[in-house]
DNA sequence: TACACTAATTATAAACATTACAAAGTAATA
DNA sequence: TATTACTTTGTAATGTTTATAATTAGTGTA
């Protein structure tokens, strides 16, 4: 399934026009496969075996060029550096406080907040995000 | 009532053990009456008025101590720099992704959404931020 | 397949926000 | 007043992200 949601997102590259390149195809595959939230600085030390010549400029043009096409959001929490995320389903993410480690969590779409969003404020509205903070089980268990 | 706003705010510093100087006094003063979202930067500029002398990192280091009292939440977007919001009545934000401005949306708080992460991820929830993106009203005019 | 066009990569420097640190100042308490 | 702990200040340092120019490499077409 990881291969199939590979192959989606280099048609969708395709359909946008952007080209493929050896470097986009690993920092895609990378996002696909690690089924974490890595860090702009996380994908560039993962691929720095197969790519030992590549720039990390390149990393962060290439996650915002896929961010443009919709196959990647960015996560900015409060911490210093952005997380990214393969869009696949619909999810949302609980972060924990104590020790920020980050677990999907899938919901029902909030459409009617987005409903109400346009109507109350006049915005066309495209999307959003949620995050829900808390204490994770392991945390909650090691009561400093 | 930012007076009384302004009042609740030094109470609640009173009952934290958190002294209360003319920096953040002014600091609070100015988060509750600019009724926007300001940078710390901003902050810093638009005090630099009253206190000649302010260092950014008193702004910075106060920010932080309203957020650990819970007066302030930090907003992190895509962009370069955090803004600060006030805590008062539940609110969430809708963001226009043309020219950023930042509008403030009252939607009866998502508790079910809390109830029901808790018993998925067996987190223990304490709080969450949701942000709506659209285009706002002039934008949307302003066909490019 | 080779060519030409355009886009992408690289390496580096720069910008920028934020934090760390030490010294000086200030408030609270006894 | 002396002591103590907390704050502010100024500056340096850190770390992420972007800008730039030169080089390299995809892609469509002959």
């Amino acid at each position: 399934m990881a291969e199939e949601k590979l192959h989606e997102a280099i048609d969708a590259m395709k359909n946008s026009g952007v080209r493929i390149t050896p470097q986009r195809h690993a920092i895609l595959e990378h996002l696909i496969q690690s089924m974490s939230h890595p860090t702009a600085d996380e994908i560039y030390k993962s691929l720095e075996g197969k790519f030992p010549n590549m720039s990390v400029a390149t990393v962060y043009n290439n996650l915002r060029v896929f961010k443009e096409i919709g196959l990647v959001k960015e996560l900015t929490y409060g911490d210093a550096s952005s997380r990214f995320d393969c869009v696949t389903t619909d999810h949302y993410h609980i972060i924990c406080d104590d020790c920020g480690k980050i677990v999907d969590f899938h919901y029902p779409g909030l459409d009617e907040v987005e409903t109400l969003a346009e109507q109350v404020t006049g915005f066309r509205v495209g999307d959003h995000r949620m995050e829900i903070y808390g204490k994770c089980p392991d945390c909650q268990k090691s009561k400093h």
